[in-house]
DNA sequence: TATGAATGAGAGTTCATTCAT
DNA sequence: CATGAATGAACTCTCATTCAT
C-alpha cells in the first residue's frame, strides 16, 4: 500500500522529534500565527491528532521549539566560552561569539525562530525569557570583564550594554545569514572589532584580531 | 448615550488618521497577524467597512502605519543628525543616537510596530525595506567617518557594522522602553559608549562623554 | 476643476436614461449579483445615492432594465412583422425573426441582460414575464398559421411549439453574437429553414410520430 | 435530541455525495450566487468547514455538481442513442431526445443547475464546456444524418442547426417541467415534429430561402 | 439637484481542536 | 499507537443602503 512507511509505529521519543524538527521548520519560515498544525503534522509524517497527544497544543510545540532550539545554542556558547576559561576576557568574549555565529549558521531555522522579537503572540513570555538568559550570560562575561579591568562600570550600565551586544549579534547574525558569501568567522570578526575595540578606534585603523 | 461623538461626520483625512493611530496601537500590541480588523475599527470608533473603505485591506493598513511612523522617526534621526552637520563624526553620531532613542521613548507603540523583525508576514519585505533604508543611512555616516578618519575599513565591512549598530540600537531601545527608569539620553549615551569608544576601552575606563 | 462635467445638473430624464445605459452593461457583462451598484454609478458618472434617489434600489434598477429594453425589443419584432401584415404566414415569420436577430445583434448588452434564465434572482418573476409575451406573441403567429394552414394543432402543442421556436432563436441568437462572421440574416435563415421547413409540414397534418 | 443521526460518522464518499446533493438543490433554487454556503452546509446537514475541507470552494463545489449532473445526463442520452444504433437517423434522435426529456423531467434540480446561461459568474467556462459538449454530440447526429440523406449542409449550417436544436430542447424542458400535466415524452415528441419534419426536408435540400 | 460619510448584515474561508474508532 | 471525521469560533472582506448636508 506504500503506507508501510507512515504507518511504522514509532516509539515516543523519535516520533516527538519528528513533529519538532517539523515545527521549527514551519515556525522559522512562515511565523508563529501563519504556520498551521495541518502544515506541520503532515511535514512529520503522522496525523494531528497524534501531534495533539504528544505536544499538547500550538502555543506548548511552540514553547517546546523554543526550549530546545534556546537550550542547544546556549549549550554551544557555554561550550565554547568554556574552551577558552583560562584565557583573559577578550579571548573568552571572541570564543563564545564564534561559537554563536557558528551555531546561528549551521541552524538557519533554529535561529529564525529565536531570533524575532515576536511581540503579541501568546508566549512573548517564553521567548522573552530565552533571551533575557542568554543576555544574562552575556551581562555575566562583561561583569567580569569589568572586575578584571576595574572599569567602573554600574550594574545597569552591564545590563544595557549586554543588551546593546546582544542585539548587534543578534542583527549580524541574521545579516550573515541572508548575505551570501559571510561567514561566520568574518560576522564574528567584525563584532569584536565592532564591540571590543569600538568604532572610533576603528577609524584610526586599530584593529583588534583574534589569535 | 454620547454616540453623538461617534456619529459625527468628520473629513476623510482626520478619519484616516484615527484608524492609523488606532491600527499601530493593535499591531504594536498584538503583532500583525493576531491584530483584528474588527478591533481596530472599534478602537478608532468607526465601522468595518469604513476602515476597508479607506485603507483598503489589513495589508495595506499595515504598510501604512509602518510608512507613516518610519517616516517619522527617519525624519526625526535626520533632523537630529542634519543639526550637528558641521560637527565631527562623533558628534553626528550621538546627535543621531540621541534623536532615534527619545523618539523611540516618546512613542513606543510605533516604535513596536516597527521593531520586530516579523518574518512570514506578507509584508516582510516592506518592513524590512524600511529598515534597509535606516541601516544604509547608518552605513552612509559610518562610511563618511571612516572617509574622514583615514581608516582601511571595505564596503560590506560598512554593511556589517551598520547591522551591527543598528541591532544594538533596536535592542537598547526596546530594553529602555520596557525598563523603569532609563531616560533616552542615558540609552544613548550607553551606546555611544558602546560603539564608538568600544567595551575594550570601557573596561579601562576611558569613556567617551557628550557635549 | 475639471469637475465641472460630473457636477452638471442634468434634467432628471437623461440622468435617469444614463444610469440605466450604465446598468445594462453592468448587469450584461457581470449577470445580476456580481453587478455593484458602485461600478453602475461610476459608469453613469453620478454618486450612488443618486442613483438610489432616481432609481429606488438595485431590484428596480434590474427590472427598469429589462422592461426598457425587452419593450424595445418588442416593438421592433412587432413592427417588423406588422410590415408584413399583408403576407402569408412565412414571410410574417420571416419578417420577425430578421428583425428579432438584427436588434440582438444590434444591442448585444441588451439581448445578454435579456437573454439569461436567471432562475434564483428576486425577479426571476419580471425576467419570464416579459419572455412569456414575446412566447405569446410567437404563438399567435403558429396559431394563425395553424389555421390558415387547416392543419390539427391543439392549444397546448402552440405554446410548446412557440417555446422551441422561442428557445432556438435565443440559443442561436447568444451563438451568432458569440461567432465572428455570422451575421443576423444568415442567422435567421437558418432557422427560418430549421422551423419553417419543418412547420410547413406540421401545417399539412403530415406529422412524424414514434414507434 | 436527533442529534444521534447528525452526529454519525460517514465515510468521506457518503457525506460528499451528500453534500453535492445538497449543492445541487440549493443552486438550482437559488442560482450560484444567492446560493449560500451556510445554507448548503446545513441542508448536507454538516458544518461548513467540512463542506469546504471535502470540496474546496464554493467555486469547485459548484464545478463538481455540474460534472457530476452533466455527466449523469450525457451518458443518459449517449445510452438512449446507443440502444438504436442500428436505426435510421430519425429514430436515433428520436431516442435521445426522449432520453434528454425523461432524464430533465426526473432530475429537475440537476436539469435547473445545468440549464440557466449563466453570464458573468466565475465558470462561465465550466457551464458553457458542458453545453459545448452536448451541442458537439448533437452536431454529430445531425452531420451524420445530413450526410446520409444527402443533403447539401456545411460545417457552420451544422453548428448553427445544433445551437437551435438544443435550444429549443432546453426551451422545451424547462416549460414541460414548470407547465403541470406535460410528458417527456409528449415535449419529446413535440420536438420531435418540430425539428425533424424539418430537418427532414433540409435533407431533401428544399431548402425556404428569403425574398 | 447631488453627494461624501458611514454602516448593518452577511458572505466565503481558515484553523486549532476534539471525538470515536 | 494512531487516525479519519467533524466542528465552533473567528477572520477578512464586500455590498446594498441611508444619513446629513
Amino acid at each position: 500500500m506504500g503506507d508501510a512507511v507512515r504507518t511504522r509505529r514509532l516509539p515516543r521519543g523519535v516520533r516527538e522529534r519528528q513533529m519538532v524538527d517539523a515545527a521549527v521548520r514551519c515556525f522559522a519560515r512562515q511565523g508563529y500565527q501563519a504556520a498551521s498544525m495541518d502544515e506541520i503534522a503532515e511535514l512529520a509524517g503522522v496525523s494531528k491528532p497524534l501531534v495533539y497527544l504528544y505536544l499538547g497544543s500550538k502555543e506548548e510545540l511552540f514553547t517546546a521549539c523554543i526550549r530546545r532550539e534556546a537550550g542547544a545554542l546556549l549549550g554551544a556558547v557555554a561550550a565554547g566560552v568554556e574552551g577558552a576559561a583560562d584565557l583573559p576576557p577578550d579571548e573568552r568574549l571572541w570564543a563564545g561569539l564564534l561559537a554563536f555565529f557558528t551555531y546561528a549558521a549551521e541552524h538557519p531555522d533554529a535561529w529564525l525562530v529565536l531570533s524575532p522579537r515576536t511581540q503579541g503572540e501568546p508566549f512573548a513570555g517564553e521567548l522573552a525569557r530565552m533571551r533575557d538568559e542568554v543576555v544574562g550570560f552575556v551581562a555575566g562575561l562583561i561583569g567580569e570583564a569589568a572586575g578584571e579591568g576595574g572599569g567602573v562600570v554600574t550594574g545597569r550600565d552591564v545590563d544595557a550594554l549586554a543588551q546593546a551586544l546582544a542585539g548587534s549579534a543578534e542583527s549580524l547574525a541574521t545579516w550573515a545569514n541572508e548575505t551570501p558569501g559571510v561567514t561566520a568567522k568574518e560576522a564574528a570578526a567584525t563584532l569584536m572589532n565592532f564591540a571590543w575595540a569600538g568604532l572610533g578606534n576603528l577609524m584610526k585603523s586599530e584593529r583588534w584580531s583574534p589569535r
